[in-house]
DNA sequence: CAATTTTTGTTCTATATTCGGATAAATCGT
DNA sequence: ACGATTTATCCGAATATAGAACAAAAATTG
């Protein structure tokens, strides 16, 4: 029986959550809005079967149908996401609108989770022309970009040799150019409430072309301690 | 015990999926980390199955554990939900973020859905003391609440009797007091790209107490007007 | 405008998946 | 250390599910 391709044979596991969640992943994830029958052709399922899950996800209005029928992500994904990490969100706006307002680069907030590190928090300035594509939920492993070494140069625990790290650690603040995204430069400094436990970093990114670290760092950490301030005196 | 409550006994709906979401809000909505056995015992459903589709919910990274073992949201649900409505809400960011520290009062966009209204993004001024408990993914009637109002005012096919509507049509905004939180007054404009099609409102609240919505309405009906430029001049 | 293709939605049954109680392991409090 | 609470696994019964076949609607084409 060769069919054991990419399923859950694994009893402890629901196979039929584990389908819906990853259509309404593809569904949230994907800007073309999609046909019911792309989705089940997407994920390798048989039609029946992504009408009955997908009518489940419609009923719980975590996905809604334009006019056409297609699909797409429904409001209530905003209720589910309004509480993760509200109170460190909420706290970072302040200072994550005015370093983007006052640098003019989108600046985000980025929070270890297990070996990677994730964007909760994106703002871009108000005069913008392009966007950069950088939503909150972005995955990246701890080593690559900015963020990621600014955590880890926070974190005593971690004795990283790369030079950046060691670099970070000097001057308090990361610095990254196409690691992430192509020809996108960033810098990004960490915030601690107790020493080496850092909780997150704040970061800005803009194209490497017209970029200079040095220049922005100074904004960059003091909105980081800015942030830090504001945590350890809500901690009361 | 009467366990037919609320459980789905059709057949064109997922049992389990529909299990796995209700789990998933749950938990998503709680802000007091529940235990997997508080939660099977909410949803009134046995352990075993619990465990089962938290485990699937966690391979998502939809749903976390703390040191301590208590659930909540993962940071995958920002994920989920960074795409909804995404243009919406990055073009009203400014508008709002504006109408928020200029009136040192929570401002908030709201769009129709279904025969609801819902809230897709809040932005409190950025000095605030105390919070007001005002989330995204919060749903009204569209008869209540200040939002719903003006909605329904900017909306000619609806022939409401109710003074609200009249009145609101009159001036261009809408005020309600205590009909959606208790002691709270809000003021709000719709969003009309094409004339007669609302898409969105924007409106603030505040304590009822100290509000002149005679003075607030200016700023919102601004803040309208605002976010209406910018949706018809990005619809090139 | 009718025929044909494509897409959307429903019905049905074998069977694999799920359910839930019982059981075992781990953790906590005293 | 011991009992109590919580977490995690096992396993047979049965139900919810998967997937193919079927039907309807819409789009496309000649």
């Amino acid at each position: 029986m060769p069919m054991s391709a990419k399923t859950t044979p694994d009893s402890s596991r629901s196979q039929t959550l584990d389908r819906g969640l990853c259509i309404l992943e593809f569904i949230a994830s994907t800007n073309e809005a999609p046909s019911i029958d792309q989705v089940s052709e997407h994920l390798g399922l048989g039609r029946s079967v992504t009408y009955r899950i997908i009518r489940t996800l419609e009923d719980h209005r975590l996905v809604v149908r334009d006019a056409n029928g297609r699909l797409g992500g429904g409001n209530q994904l905003l209720a589910l996401a309004a509480n993760v990490r509200s109170d460190l969100r909420a706290s970072a706006m302040p200072a994550l609108s005015q370093l983007a307002n006052t640098l003019e680069m989108t600046s985000f907030l980025v929070v270890p989770d297990a070996d990677e590190v994730v964007t909760i928090e994106v703002v871009e300035p108000s005069r913008t022309a392009a966007h950069i594509a950088y939503k909150p939920g972005t995955r990246h492993p701890r080593t690559k970009g900015a963020p990621g070494i600014a955590l880890l140069a926070a974190d005593p625990q971690v004795s990283s040799a790369r030079s950046a790290v060691k670099a970070a650690r000097k001057v308090g603040w990361a610095y990254s150019e196409s690691e992430v995204i192509q020809g996108m430069a960033s810098v990004a400094a960490p915030v601690t409430t107790q020493p080496g436990e850092p909780v997150a970093a704040i970061a800005v990114v803009h194209l490497a072309a017209n970029f200079d670290a040095q220049t922005v760092a100074p904004a960059v950490l003091h909105a980081a301690r800015s942030l830090e301030n504001k945590l350890s005196s809500s901690r009361t």
